[in-house]
DNA sequence: AAAAAAT
């Protein structure tokens, strides 16, 4: 029953495995010098209490952070993290910059070398800015060369900033902020991998897709930004969300990050902003000035805001809104929770037209009168799904439907969900209009992009078994490791530590400089292994991570599939590795269907153990099926049919109405089987699980 | 039962 993870590996193989092979240092050494000039005293590792305890590497400390110059260096790309990176990380560390565009951008500036850490500075509010020019100290937070920009140029940004001024004319360019921008260097998306995504739009007069960037008017800063980020093609979500946004159609959409979703709201909004201009948003913000400034600074008025569940999720894309607000007169901000509240209360003072945010930290900024939502006319939710399972909603309708926004009808509203159940249907009902649904199938998840492995090991062997599975895999290729409890999470970090594996962890206790410090390391290489909670295992978009491996499987399929999406993203393989016992039951059936959907080879005994478990289920009556977190609990699912699942009647004994025969179109289930505007397109679950859609994605 | 998120 136990190992042989080396049977596992060879899948993973692709050119970007052999671009990043390196040699992992041993434990003491590859954390080098690195530190030299980043770190900072005062910056803590919130649960380095341990002393001596980590004998066999550096300090805890020095763990999970030590590339603070990463971040600026445009390696937080949420599209495309450095893929590269990896590769330099390790040789650059003796610089301490470990990435070397980022360092040339610091020395070339005159920077001074704790700028790189700033951003974690203003998010715990413990640096001290004030001797810093002015927007050097703002990384993060700052997303304009305003003033004082080190002889770059721009300096003139807020006397220029006059409402009669056309916001469709680029402004000055900026090499360093440019730099900075766009130094992630080429973006490694397989565009022909995402040929292969299937999409499809429903609704009334829905506005035909593009092909190409060049296909629909986004404006010259639009464009020459989409050049600075070499996006060359569309991808099949932006093919089809753009021209819908760009046709102020309200938008609904069944789309997960990692298929350039971001970019997909991003462009269309802000070229729409870029050629409508601030409006009355301004003259509010001038006439309400209750303030001193000479703008009346104290309430900002966005154009648009951008609702994202986490807050690792709603930086990347405030990071994402950076590049295409380049050059132009729309400041993006970000705030969310767990950093210094008057920090971002100062950035959005400087401006902001266009928001990220969490839904707690903004309802807390609006009831502070920090901001106003009466022009906001952009209204994006992203996530809605994991947004309204955090239980958001109370604040989401406070924000959408309880404060200033414009109605529904006059403002623009988008909303990105990876599932469409009732709840979701409901929220769209009450805040869109006359939507068009967009079912954006996806490269990875449970497609055929990802191998999974379902393995047998028993609570006592996991940690052994997990070593096995870390030395066949390349030492360097991204390994992500889902487990169950926070302290489950720093118990295997320590261990893996120890044992004088490059890793780092991430999860809700640990705090929030800590999670993104986390975070860059995982992505940049340094840490090439990140052990997670559920935290992780939605939206962020790695795009290099080679192996997801479930040291704990969660209770909840749904969870299943968000994880090990985490992998085979952007058209790359990918393979998931799953522990399994006894402990396991509940999700038995579920992960059963999932393997067999995704045309997985399924281990005999989780093909019993389901049989077994669905017997036992019937037997025990079909009241159960309706019980929350009970074995049938997967019921209320709705698939494509019995079609897609088509290979069940002759599996293991199973009748295709089996399931309690609600499953599908037409079927008795749960939630109402269509969106709600009519659409007779939908799926509670995947898009991806629809025939016709299998069916394109099979790779030859 | 756990995790996330405003404090």
């Amino acid at each position: 029953m136990r190992r042989k993870p080396s049977c596992t590996m060879g899948v993973t193989m692709s050119p970007l495995y052999f671009l990043s092979v390196f040699t992992q240092d041993t434990p003491g050494g590859w954390d080098g010098g690195r530190n030299n000039g980043f770190v900072q005293n005062g910056y803590h590792d919130n649960r380095m209490n341990g002393g001596n305890r980590y004998n066999s590497g550096p300090p805890r400390m020095e763990r999970g952070r030590g590339g603070g110059g990463f971040r600026r260096g445009g390696s937080y790309n949420p599209v495309q993290p450095m893929q590269n990176a990896g590769m330099f990380g390790v040789y650059d560390n003796k610089d301490g910059g470990g990435w070397n565009t980022t360092k040339d951008a610091y020395t070339s500036f005159g920077a001074r070398p704790d700028r790189g850490k700033s951003a974690f500075f203003n998010n715990g509010g413990s640096a001290p800015r004030g001797s810093f020019p002015d927007p050097c100290g703002y990384v993060l937070l700052d997303s304009y060369p305003r003033g004082g920009f080190g002889g770059s140029g721009n300096s003139r940004w807020v006397e220029e900033s006059r409402d009669d001024e056309d916001w469709s004319k680029p402004t000055q360019a900026n090499e360093r902020l440019e730099q900075e921008l766009f130094a992630g260097g080429n973006t490694g998306i397989n565009f022909d991998n995402y040929d292969d995504i299937p999409v499809e739009a429903t609704g009334q007069n829905c506005p035909h897709h593009i092909d190409s960037f060049q296909d629909v008017e986004m404006g010259e800063i639009i464009m020459s930004n989409i050049a600075l980020t070499r996006y060359t093609r569309p991808t099949p979500v932006q093919k089809y969300a753009i021209p819908i946004i760009k046709n102020k159609r309200d938008l609904m959409a069944c789309a997960q990050t990692g298929s350039g979703k971001t970019a997909a709201f991003l462009l269309p909004v802000l070229s729409q902003i870029y050629t409508e201009g601030p409006g009355e948003a301004l003259a509010a913000q001038k006439s309400g000035g209750q303030d001193n400034g000479k703008y009346g600074r104290r309430k900002q008025y966005p154009l648009a805001l951008v609702l994202a569940p986490t807050r690792e999720l709603a930086l990347q894309i405030y990071e994402e809104a950076r590049k295409f607000a380049y050059r132009s007169r729309v400041r993006p901000c970000v705030v969310y929770g767990g950093a210094d509240i008057g920090q971002q209360i100062r950035d959005l003072e400087r401006g902001c037209h266009l928001l990220v945010a969490t839904p707690g930290r903004l309802v807390d900024m609006m009831e502070r009168g920090k901001i106003g939502l009466d022009y906001c006319n952009y209204l994006v939710l992203d996530e809605a799904d994991r947004m309204l399972d955090m239980g958001f909603e109370p604040q989401i309708r406070r924000i959408v439907e309880q404060d200033t926004m414009p109605p529904k009808g006059i403002r623009q509203t988008m909303m990105f969900s990876a599932t469409f159940p009732k709840e979701i249907q409901i929220l769209a009902r009450d805040f869109l209009e006359e939507y068009i649904f967009l079912a954006v199938g996806r490269v990875g998840s449970t497609s055929e992009n990802i191998t999974q492995k379902v393995v047998w090991v028993e609570d006592g062997d996991k940690r052994s078994f997990l070593l096995d599975l870390l030395n066949a895999t390349g030492k360097n290729s991204l390994t992500l490791v889902f487990v169950e409890t926070k302290k489950g999470a720093d118990a295997l970090e320590d261990f893996l530590y120890r044992e004088g594996y490059a890793c780092t962890s991430i999860h809700g206790d640990r705090s929030q400089r800590d999670r993104e410090e986390a975070l860059h390391q995982f992505r940049s290489g340094r840490c090439p292994i990140l052990v997670a909670t559920a935290v992780a295992a939605r939206g962020l978009d790695i795009s290099n991570v080679k192996h997801v491996i479930n040291f704990d499987l969660p209770s909840d399929i749904e969870e299943y599939v968000h994880r090990i999406g985490r992998t085979g993203r952007v058209g790359n393989l990918g393979l998931a590795t799953s522990f399994f016992n006894d402990k396991n039951g509940n999700i038995t059936k579920d992960l059963l269907d999932i393997l067999v959907e995704a045309k997985q080879e399924v281990p005999s005994w989780l093909e019993s153990l389901a049989y077994e478990h669905q017997h036992k289920s019937n037997t025990r009556g079909r009241s159960k099926r309706f019980t929350s977190g009970g074995f049938g609990a997967r019921d209320y699912r709705q698939t494509s049919g019995g079609g897609s699942t088509g290979g069940f009647g002759g599996r293991g004994g199973r009748q295709p109405g089996g399931h309690g025969g609600n499953r599908g179109f037409g079927g008795g289930g749960k939630y109402p089987l269509k969106p709600h505007n009519g659409a007779t397109f939908g799926c509670k679950y995947y898009c991806w699980s629809i025939p016709q859609f299998l069916g394109h994605m099979s790779k030859s």
